[in-house]
DNA sequence: TAGCAGATGGAATAAATATTCCAAATCCAA
DNA sequence: TTGGATTTGGAATATTTATTCCATCTGCTA
């Protein structure tokens, strides 16, 4: 071989650069490196979840040119073209908690370096809201608040400040709606009355207060909508639009820019939903 | 081990078949197998591209308590467990950019548009956060707020999610804290006493309520952080170290994330620095 | 508080997987 | 054809990753 430059110096840094390398190349290779090259190009979404013998079998060649392939793509082997590709598909989630691991042993970098990570973290999970929402839910959401008699809103600790956000949206857009806090013990479950229905917010650890609400609605045939962290919660399991949001956690803790900005969305779609029907 | 059902014999064989057997199991679970339950059911789309070691991590638990969940879950074990998400595999989303374009463009005035507005609203604001952000003023709140005996946090309206937020962030940081939400007309202010401080949070229109405990505990030389919009609002006026936040505003509605961002940043940072010195 | 069942962490081991290396095969130019 | 350069396959090795096992710890019941 040559010194030729085609064994890029260079490992691509984004799949669209591997793309483009790749197409470079595949003209000028011998036939195995080739057949790789096709393989790969056709199956680029699975990398992230193969196994060097998985492409071999693939591109019907020894898994020892499928490492030759990953050389002169520019990567030092299999892994790190891999890397490329899980990186790209799950953004930054393991160094999180070291990350807070080490503001809290270095004490230095402040509160300004604090912030900037909050800010990533909630950036980061208002990317994730776009991908993940489930739109089917939402609109049934809406028309399902938007048909109610009296939206009654619950969540507690962390889940509190969502609810009473909602609540008061849902007061300036003249939604007739009760925030449940569980203040004194007092307990206004008998306030909900046939036709009404609940929004209830709540995430791992589930309170029960928030759990026996939604319960006790859901027994009485009320219709539950639920806004919480995964579909598998005990909360989703009773509600029935559910919507779920996930944040980004930055160490122990998690912002809200998420949760918030889907409930004042749904706040917001069911005031005007009301508005232009009634 | 008994020979519990628990154990189930049959391995889920549909993601939707694991997340009913996660939501029936993590009532009864043990500490750390809990741990492992919460981390996967939050982080479902990335078993695929982990390693046990990274689940381990990331729910902070050993790597054998990985294992033994798996089992649970009726696997023979993690591999067994992968296989079912890496051939459910889906491959990255298109970039977000795209996703956003997708959702405001679908469903003329639907509930997804709204969603994808606020989104972008969201992040603006947060982009704003980084660069507008005083860094002065947020080492002097940090230092005043964690000098303090007790943070009498204030913030009513719209504000008032932000105040329950921190007052929720303080308490899980052991920050002695005190909410103040005029909740039946009741008026807190003498539970203020020397050395403590407060922590107020307003936005235009200002809440009288808010203004007058700063006004009262300015008159008696307490020291008091504000959370508003801008530098020249009757708050900031009576008050030191003055963090502003600007939300961008999509119609008439603001959404909260710059600052909540913001607030979590700051009680985090006093919770650190109070766990540091003290 | 003693005794027990279950839970836990970590070290030891097994298995899977990636990677290297080199002898053999192939190709190409004279 | 012959020599030299390139490509190829697979066996050997290194590395990472999964899995088991057991001593210790914890929380509970009696």
């Amino acid at each position: 071989m040559t010194d030729d430059i085609k064994t890029g110096l260079t490992a691509p840094q984004t799949i669209e650069a591997f793309s483009s390398r790749l197409a470079d190349l595949s003209q000028g290779l011998p036939k195995r490196l080739r057949q790789c090259a096709d393989h790969v190009a056709a199956n680029l979404d699975r990398i992230a979840v193969s196994t060097v013998a998985d492409l071999a079998a693939g591109a019907d060649v020894p898994p020892s040119a499928v490492m030759r392939f990953c050389q002169i793509m520019g990567f030092a082997g299999f892994s790190d073209m891999q890397r490329l590709f899980r990186d790209a598909y799950a953004p930054a989630l393991p160094d999180y908690a070291t990350r807070l691991a080490n503001l809290r042993g270095g004490a230095r970098g402040g509160a300004g370096r604090l912030l900037a990570e909050f800010v990533e973290a909630g950036r980061l999970s208002l990317e994730g809201l776009t991908t993940a929402v489930d739109e089917k839910a939402l609109e049934r959401a809406v028309s399902v608040l938007s048909g109610a008699g009296v939206v009654h809103v619950m969540g507690l600790r962390r889940a509190y400040p969502v609810a009473s956000y909602l609540a008061y949206v849902f007061e300036k857009m003249s939604v007739p709606a009760m925030l449940h806090e569980g203040a004194g013990r007092l307990d206004h479950r008998h306030a909900i009355r046939p036709g009404d229905a609940v929004l209830a917010i709540s995430f791992a650890p589930y309170s029960e207060e928030t759990l026996a609400l939604v319960a006790d609605a859901r027994a009485r045939n009320l219709p539950v909508v639920a806004l919480t962290d995964h579909k598998a919660s005990p909360l989703a399991r009773m509600a029935d639009p559910v919507l779920t949001v996930q944040e980004v956690d930055f160490g122990a803790f998690r912002s809200l820019s998420a949760t918030l900005t889907m409930a004042i969305a749904l706040a917001v779609a069911v005031g005007t939903a009301r508005g232009t029907q009634g």
